[in-house]
DNA sequence: CACAAAAGATACAATCTGTACGTATCTAAA
DNA sequence: TTTAGATACGTACAGATTGTATCTTTTGTG
């Protein structure tokens, strides 16, 4: 006999079962290589389920999506938290982000999946948060005059770019300096423009 | 009646028919959503034909890649070609490659669709020529002591990444202005680390 | 208790990819 | 020149996969 569970109870469950499962899925073969019954068997569901809770595959992967950026974002707060000026807050940020890059899990939905899934509208929202962020502290960092730069947007997405980048090269060898390397080198980077 | 061809001949215009559909149809739909089927229509040949001349549809997608690769690194070579100075040719190099990647099409087949459907190991392969030029410059820039940085190999990554991005910011935007702030971007970036 | 609504199951239609096999044309050797 | 084999391509089909329409069951509520 199945146990009574209130509708809102058994809706979480399943949505909780299903995002599992396909964010596993989604991170170790990627979106086009899993399919909506890989996703559900041994869930003890059907596929009408997933289709109940989810409109389609993609709405699926979207929710998986925003679990994994919300979860950088908050990595990189915690550790940002303890400092208040800001400029430490930049650089600290910034490592951060390359020490929770280095799960390839994430790497792979963040920057692999992602941009061929979903469109830049929707990805551009979904990362307002973390790029967010970002922007925010290197503005601030321009207008104390600590940083000296043509652009401050453009400087964002510079070390963005910047930062994508040295993730994939740091987790590409299996060199456990090269993580201080990368943080060493992103921590020059924004020196370097120091005004 | 249809026109004598040698083999050799009929290949070649084959696939030169598909590849030029193909590119531009995972240009402007991706490579998810292009059927084969869509690719051949309208060349007068069927499916089979694409199957002999191609193992199967990522095979098409990875020649299209490694041709759209070959053009970037073609364009930013024949920019670089009248400088003899290293140092210089990096910065030029570097903004050359802002200007090519305006092309959204060259963007989208370059940063969104290969990076997912191609494996890293393969889209390193065929990027080698075009990161090479990068990698090799900013070592030769390390070795005559006008670059300081503390790992030329990941100071590349840094700058690559940075690139990337940059391309795509200046892309979103229509101000024309934008390039070339980003151009102006990357070279501060180079002149700030310049010993 | 009855009825509306939600969760989930089932069956099916519509695609799409890759392959097996058949056919015609070209090439090369005897 | 004849002929065997290779090559280019067409056709038909199997297998897989997504999304939807419809039905059943369970929960919530007046």
């Amino acid at each position: 006999m199945t146990v009574k569970l209130t509708k809102a109870e058994q809706t979480r469950r399943t949505r909780q079962a299903i995002l599992e499962r396909a964010r596993h899925l989604f991170e170790t073969k990627g979106y086009a290589a899993t399919g909506t019954e890989e996703i559900i068997s041994e869930l003890g569901i059907t596929r009408g389920a997933l289709y109940h809770q989810f409109k389609d595959k993609i709405g699926v992967f979207r929710a998986v999506i925003v679990e994994a950026y919300g979860e950088i974002t908050e990595y990189i707060q915690t550790k940002v938290l303890p400092f208040d000026d800001n400029w430490q807050q930049l650089i600290i940020g910034c490592q951060a982000f390359l020490e929770v890059a280095q799960q390839e899990e994430l790497r792979r939905l963040v920057f692999i999946e992602a941009p061929a899934v979903l469109s830049v509208d929707e990805l551009a929202e979904i990362d307002q948060p973390g790029f967010g962020l970002l922007r925010e502290s290197i503005q601030i960092a321009v207008a104390e005059g600590q940083l000296n730069t043509l652009d401050a947007e453009g400087f964002a997405h510079l070390v963005n770019g910047s930062l994508s980048a040295l993730a994939a090269w740091v987790a590409q060898s299996d060199d456990p300096e090269r993580l201080k390397t990368a943080q060493h080198l992103v921590e020059t980077l924004l020196t370097q423009h120091q005004s």
